[in-house]
DNA sequence: AATGAATGAGGCTTCATTCAT
DNA sequence: AATGAATGAAGCCTCATTCAT
């Protein structure tokens, strides 16, 4: 085991393994809930034994806090990216709501609502949500606001609150269409452009 | 038993009893989420017999779609109401805001956690949560974007998507704050303004 | 209390409802076994409340009890009767099938299944049926065949035995029925008379 | 586990494993009946937890189930090698009779309490102890009868019925001596000899 | 490293029975 | 005498987790 080839080959292994396992936590998840699915669930879909899950997660829980790590969660950072541009508010907007919109769409917002499901009720998991995707969602909105703000390109109301009203309406979005509206559901793909508008200009009519 | 005195009686007792059920089931959901929550630990709360629960209530998902029975979700209604009235935009929009944004608070937004972690996973109480609560609220806001756009009020935008989307921000903003944000928590309060105004208005500065 | 017709009366009530409580008994028990009948069911189908019962039973084995107390099990006594007269082997052999094996016919045999399997199970219960029921068809059956064989026209085998064996047949072939047999069900009234003969005569082919 | 060698053990142990349990509940069966019995008791006297009664059988009532199956029941098998045989009536009879009367002496009779009882219950106990034990019974008898009514050694009576009389006459007796008659344990060993004799010569006295 | 048999705690629910009215 | 609400013991079963191989 010294030889540094053949434990990097180990590790190597393991990370595929964890990879192979957080796939299937997933995809199960997805379908049946997180207290519905059983470790027998995920390990048959990950065709390995129960007992193997724990050589590679502490438990249960694990396994969904496993799905919010980092190079998963690789959401925020392109977005980061995108906030560092100098495009208008308008498409700057829109691209903050297009990943997160889009990005649940692919599993018909499953996923979604089993992590939101039980991160209302597991401590740990909340705070892990909260500071590897809300946290950094949050600052990097507040971030680009607090320019916009100096530039003089929007008025400084209270930056804190509008960033996350503005995230939230995003969550809450995500939240209504897990619940099944239908209309949302029809009109998914407009969203971006609608609320974009919507949080730039208001619903009130411009003045001529 | 014909005595229908006697009857009434016995009548009044059981709401009474499904009330005293109901208080002990949001206490101790709250406190510690429903699938940790057992029967027995409500029954000890209501200061009942295990047995004597299901007398009232089918089984332990009953419970929690009691939560959302009329009476107690008697909020919407009222705020229907204040949209009949003539307020200018503001403070209806306002108004909008306080009633949800203000009615978990009291219990620290643990019921809500509850509810909503909980209706992400159950079908039957999703459908019920979407015709008791979100449902109304949807319509009733729709109905005032649609008097006020015809007005010439506001800008004639997707009305169903603008509704959506400021729901949306309320349910939101009640997640994250659920999610332990401490910014939220401090300016809870001053959130109907802002978010109003920021509704209203967007975050576009006002072309002098 | 005192006034003994009063007291006549109450307790010629008292009789009749438990008539009335066993009446029921007997129905859904045939419909439902006892297990899986419960007194509810038996009050609902009494129109009484469930606590009633109690002032007339002891418990849920007292009921099944009561269905086998003297009233109820008249039937040996008709037959005793039968007995004592001086027809032939033939018809009386007949007679001592036919009560029994049509007795239960009325409710599809659904009680004598109720009643035995729970006899099998229930010592009380058991040694009750054994006392009330097949003790005195054994003994009723045997004085006859004693009498038949100091009259020389019955073979002097194994008295005990023989009885025994007869009223075995009774009760195995109500028990095939009860477990569905289809030949059984649709031969059932041609039993008697084939069975006299079988018992009489044996299988074996009469010698020229 | 692809080893077939480790395979084949993981079989046999599976199987001896279920037998373990399947005499675990024989024994508590008989002592306490079906429903008395928890599985707690049987996963005791198995020396097993509760919960690896449920790998090894799908519930409770499965367990009952497994007693009748084929490998327990090879009864009849033995039996319907013997019918082959040229023997005389009597001395096949007796045989027919031996092989019942005799397996349940072993235990006091306690399983065939238990079994009957629940058959008597539950329909699908009832169907396959009809298919696996009395149907073949039925069908060897039947078919010697026939053979035996062919050559003229037996009056051809209704031979359907004549077989059913003789099966209920064994299951009568075992179920007499199930509810404690004491004559019948007394000669218990005589009753195939005695029986026999009943059923081919009947009790009519041979005219000279 | 992987397996999967075994574990056993724990929850939901039923229902016979009691007892205050 | 009748009621029926309340009781609470008890059982079946599930499933996360462990551990010997």
């Amino acid at each position: 085991m010294k030889d540094p080839v053949k434990a990097s080959l180990q590790e190597q292994l393991a990370v595929a393994r964890r990879a192979q396992i957080l796939d299937a936590a997933i995809k199960v998840f997805a379908q049946k809930g997180f207290h519905t699915t059983t470790i027998k669930d995920i390990a048959r879909e990950a065709d390995l034994a129960d007992g193997t899950i724990y050589k590679y997660f502490e438990n249960k829980t694990a396994l969904l806090l496993g799905i919010l790590e980092p190079p998963r969660t690789r959401a925020q950072q392109e977005m980061s990216f995108l906030l560092e541009s100098d495009a208008d508010i308008h498409s700057v907007m829109k691209a903050f709501m297009l990943q997160p919109l889009m990005a649940f769409k692919k599993d018909n917002f499953e996923l979604f609502k089993v992590i939101i499901s039980e991160i209302l009720v597991n401590q740990e998991l909340r705070e892990r949500f909260h500071q590897q995707v809300l946290g950094p969602m949050l600052q990097g909105g507040e971030a680009y606001l607090r320019r916009w703000s100096e530039q003089g390109v929007i008025s400084p109301q209270n930056i804190d609150l509008t960033i996350r009203a503005i995230a939230g309406m995003i969550l809450g979005l995500l939240l209504e269409q897990s619940m099944g509206d239908q209309t949302l559901e029809a009109q998914w793909d407009e969203l971006p452009d609608t609320i974009a508008s919507l949080i730039v200009n208001g619903i009130k009519k411009e003045p001529l």
